[in-house]
RNA sequence: GCACAGGUGGGUGAGUGGUUAAAGCCGACAGACUGUAAAUCUGUUCCUCCUAGCGAGGUACGGAGGUUCGAAUCCUCCCCUGUGCA
């Protein structure tokens, strides 16, 4: 039994829907924010639980690299590790295989990586990626990729995307034979035990029988449409319960991530979960919400935060800047989040100046709570059916 | 008072006769960031002018003189700081 997706609206091409996974329900379309060391850097769980994070990604590469899988595995899969009882997606490493560049060497059978921590050789497969992936325990485990590079020849981009399309038949392969080895068999959510004084741990049932992980698949091709097209269609005849498509936001101009979305959506089941990986700014994620994407995630709210760089309603704030260091104005003055609720810009740019880590958490805590603020308003005018008229409010905020 | 050591740009600190307006680091200012090798990276940081350039001029290494074609660098005196001895 794979992870049921329910559509429950549609407009014109958007639409609104709920991805039930073992460890919760999921409102799309979705933001997530991206965890990729079984953390969201500055962050706690409890606090990505209040501002209403609905699923977690995390990252194969790196937590086979530290701590290991079988250590996850042996600690009750990611979930319990890191104590995140909502849903959780883990990237195959596909995109290491791209940012990386430096430190691989790429062949049909699959990547050998060398350690960014400490220089290791270490080989990564369809197959194997999709071992660690069970062994992780993630609700959406993604089959392993190559994530083009760009700019990139057609004939290098049709062999990439031939390639990419291989291993996620190895990937499912893989995956319908050890599908079984998940560390846990499910979990209720609701059975979370939150005791005064007491450590928290999850409750974990270990029914037999309930849903298990979902494996999505991932559409390449480059910045070529015909390409695109192939890929979707060749994909979609593997079946799969999901598709992403990936190999975006590479360097290419935006009016060009744009349009591959658009026409590759197309050649996507609509009844079935799409993923775009890697985006966008909050106007994009809601513009791609719009055209009928159902989740997105990004490392640009939390590394933008980190690095000083807010988002708002009232335009982008670059938080080190010297004109705010008297500014007694909230961050922004229409965002509920508690870091807009409770400090001033001048705090936060003293923070942010002195190097303290507390400026990483508050901005990191606003940032997110801005992009799910934005989801979730957008999954709210898809209800209504005015999803236009939020678009190009949303667009009108930017250029302020 | 004597003896050493030392005084360099916003800070620290290299530089001991010639591409030195003066390294590096810090600070300041600005920019970038899109399936995280990212608490990272890039640029600017004496003044004036323009045809905006590895452009022109000015000022600058405690102060004042001097040696030299040329001085932050060598010499003399003075001022100041630190340490030690009286």
């Amino acid at each position: 039994m794979t992870i049921p997706f329910h559509i429950e609206t549609t407009g014109a091409s958007a639409r609104t829907g709920r991805l039930i996974t073992p460890h919760g329900e999921v409102e799309t379309p979705v933001f997530m924010p991206v965890g990729t060391v079984a953390t969201v850097k500055g962050v706690p769980q409890d606090l990505l639980e209040d501002i209403g994070v609905q699923v977690l990604l995390g990252n194969t590469y790196h937590l086979y690299l530290r701590p290991g899988i079988e250590s996850v595995r042996k600690l009750g899969g990611l979930h319990r590790f890191m104590s995140w009882p909502r849903a959780i997606l883990t990237d195959s490493g596909g995109f290491q295989v791209f940012s990386l560049s430096e430190l691989r060497k790429i062949s049909e059978e699959g990547v050998t990586f060398r350690s960014h921590l400490d220089g290791s050789s270490h080989f990564f497969s369809p197959e194997s990626a999709t071992e660690a992936q069970i062994g992780l325990g993630a609700d959406v485990i993604m089959a392993f990729d190559e994530c083009t590079e760009y700019p990139a020849d057609r004939a290098r981009v049709q062999a990439s995307m031939e390639m990419t399309l291989r291993w996620a038949a190895r990937s499912k392969k893989y995956f319908e034979e050890h599908k079984n080895d998940v560390p846990w068999t499910s979990c209720q959510p609701s059975a979370l035990s939150l005791q005064p004084n007491q450590i928290p741990r999850f409750v974990w049932n270990d029914k037999e029988g309930e849903a298990t992980q979902a494996l999505f698949a991932i559409v390449q091709g480059g910045m070529d449409l015909a390409l695109r097209k192939e890929s979707a269609e060749r994909t979609v005849e593997l079946g799969f319960p999901g598709y992403a498509i990936g190999g975006l936001s590479v360097g290419e101009p935006r009016s060009v991530t744009r349009e591959i979305i658009e026409a590759t959506l197309e050649h996507l089941p609509k009844d079935q979960p799409r993923y775009v990986m890697g985006v966008g700014t909050p106007e994009e994620i809601a513009e791609y919400a719009c055209l009928g994407v159902d989740m997105m995630d990004c490392v640009l709210p939390t590394r933008a935060a980190r690095h000083g760089l807010l988002f708002t309603s009232v335009g982008k704030i670059s938080i080190k800047q010297a004109r705010y260091a008297e500014d007694e104005a909230a961050l922004d003055p229409n965002c509920a989040c508690r870091v807009c609720q409770r400090y001033s810009r001048a705090y936060l740019r003293h923070l942010y100046a002195s190097n303290e880590v507390l400026a990483q958490v508050l901005n990191t805590i606003h940032n997110l709570s801005f992009y799910l603020d934005t989801m979730r308003r957008v999954r709210h005018s898809i209800r209504l059916g005015e999803e236009s008229r939020f678009l190009s409010s949303v667009r009108s905020q930017v250029k302020r």
